[in-house]
DNA sequence: TTGTACGCGTTATCAT
DNA sequence: ATGATAACGCGTACAA
């Protein structure tokens, strides 16, 4: 075959599966109905018939039909997009997150666009501005610390664009959220490494402008009090949620004259610096000093010894966070209450009983 | 404000933003000419002359005018999506090939869908066929190891859809691939290995059906041969980048009764098992074993000692591939040349010269 | 170089 | 309960 045809003929093919255009009118031909009763179908009207129902339906099955978003999304002024905004989370927990939201949207036939953000970029608010614009994303789905970005929320309520927040601190705003019992679970890892008898727990601090980090530290505190143990600020370190601060942090604790026998990283990353430490300081980890963590990362389970943390439900906060939102674009439904998930302790091998 | 009243003023809102539709008419009428030469201008048709050009330009940054997508769509027939397919890689690695393939789809404003798959599952080409259909999407890229999912490829070509694949083992399509120098780089970590004074060099390998796991083992081969070193297949264990495969496969080099005095790992997963297993049976690293790992993944700067490793050029592959398949949808490019990207060894404290 | 008329596939409006 | 017609905003074909 010469070089000409044989580029003709792959343009016919290349023309023949892009004509592959099944429309509603081939529906409707096939089921003997108009074109709007077809579209009452598939949006689920109320007034079709059982009979004339499933008789589209039958046909939509047998030419394969699916419909065209971008003539639906031009008509209706939807794009059936929605937009899942994180910033510097483990990547994880954005993966899970992912996951959740993507569960969703595939039941309800939307699509997700991700976007990773600069919570501190001085224009975060117009570049999410921009993408909305651009993407005419239908509502977002805001992770923390962005779930409490001010300028980004006045924007979107100004705007009245839906969206829904995970974990967010102020809780005064109309829009739903969810959110984990951190206080509750940081409060039962506490307790059990009280339980172990240990009475010289140290705790090393989250990014405090997160949920989370001032969730974990209330829990930390309750469970201390209800146990009459004393609050000691010796034992109490700032960090930040990164694997850095973790070691600066634990370095402290651990180079004191009474050094706790116990501490409570508030999450998996500065666990494992904690532990990296005193490794270095050649203590052994439980005998010497029991360690644990938030987050349930899979860096918990490649540690050595094995980590003692927090499951948290990250996928279900983010498949709930995606119902909501979606129910709320769909529906035009108001505000809703706010949802809590359970985390559950994950007792490994870095917290024991206290050596007599 | 009565109920009704408060509620006929939100929806009022709600259309006011919903309303704000600027098409190409109105930047027509600003700029003074017909809405087609407004089209020619956004999408850089040659026949405009400069002035209207710049009237028009100036016209649309007034009005803040942007396309609208759906519109734009259902005219070309493209949806101007691309899907990122991915199966079980580690979710730093995901992470970092979606954050190179959004810098690319930004610039050229596509959008991405991504799209967590199952290799094994019987229905994934059908999956993919069925998100094709319904998200329209106009290409895909994909990772190893669907890079040669055979049944999925086949699909694709049959139906002519543009895809780019990472890092496969089957080069003899004329689809275009984007890869690294693995080869090379585990050679050269085995001869990092051997310039400390190492001759039994054990080595876990990754999964064969990955190209990595193929090429990181032939670079092992290479450099000993040039060495002059055996390949001792007491040193070589089969595991398939999981740790707990690491894990099991480090139990048994290092249980030999002449055991490695290094290994290399060829994921970071299964050295950070093998450093555990070291630290299980009272070895101390490096001092007693060498261990080193490859990807540069977050969890080799968490260990203790931090881990020797290579980095890949993870975005590089990611944006690359973003690139050749927009080029592809766009412009209708046939196959391009393979492009191969440039590892590079990161030295940490896991490896160190032989104890004499 | 620039403009006019039409159609992409769907849903909304209004009618029956 | 069902159907006819128009319109969403853009790009193509063709004309000027």
């Amino acid at each position: 075959m010469c070089a000409v045809l044989k580029y003709a003929y792959s343009q016919i093919l290349v023309e023949c599966s892009r004509l592959k255009k099944i429309t509603i009118y081939d529906v409707a031909k096939k089921a003997s109905v108009s074109p709007k009763t077809v579209s009452r179908v598939i949006n689920a009207e109320q007034s079709v018939s059982t009979k004339t129902k499933t008789l589209v339906e039958s046909a939509i099955a047998a030419l394969g039909y699916s419909p065209n978003t971008s003539a639906r999304s031009l008509r209706t002024k939807r794009s059936y997009i929605l937009a899942f905004l994180y910033d510097n989370l483990s990547p994880a927990y954005v993966m899970d997150l992912q996951v959740g939201i993507l569960s969703i949207c595939d039941k309800a036939e939307f699509n997700m666009v991700i976007r990773p953000c600069n919570f501190t970029s001085e224009t975060l608010a117009q570049d999410i501005a921009a993408l909305i614009k651009r993407s005419r994303v239908d509502g977002l789905i805001l992770s923390p610390p962005i779930s409490d970005h001010k300028e980004l929320i006045q924007y979107l309520e100004e705007k009245q664009i839906d969206y829904v927040r995970i974990a967010p601190i102020n809780t005064k705003l109309k829009s739903s959220y969810v959110f984990a019992n951190d206080r509750e679970a940081a409060a039962e890892m506490t307790d059990h490494l009280i339980s172990l008898g240990h009475t010289s727990i140290g705790i090393i601090l989250g990014d405090l402008s997160h949920l989370a980090g001032q969730e974990r530290l209330a829990g930390y505190k309750n469970s201390l009090k209800k146990a009459e143990l004393p609050v000691n600020s010796n034992y109490i370190e700032q960090g930040d949620f990164s694997f850095e601060s973790g070691e600066s942090a634990a370095l402290k604790l651990l180079t004191q004259k009474q050094p706790p026998t116990a501490i409570f990283a508030c999450n998996d990353y500065m666990a494992a610096a904690t532990m990296k430490i005193a490794h270095k300081l050649g203590l052994r980890v439980p005998e010497d000093v029991s360690i644990a963590g938030f987050d349930d990362a899979p860096v918990s389970k490649y540690l050595w010894p094995t980590l003692t943390t927090v499951w948290q439900p990250v996928q279900q906060l983010a498949s709930q966070s995606a119902d909501l939102l979606i129910n709320k674009i769909l529906n035009q439904e108001t505000s809703t209450a706010p949802l809590e998930l359970r985390c559950e302790l994950v007792i490994r091998e870095s917290t024991a009983a206290i050596k007599k």
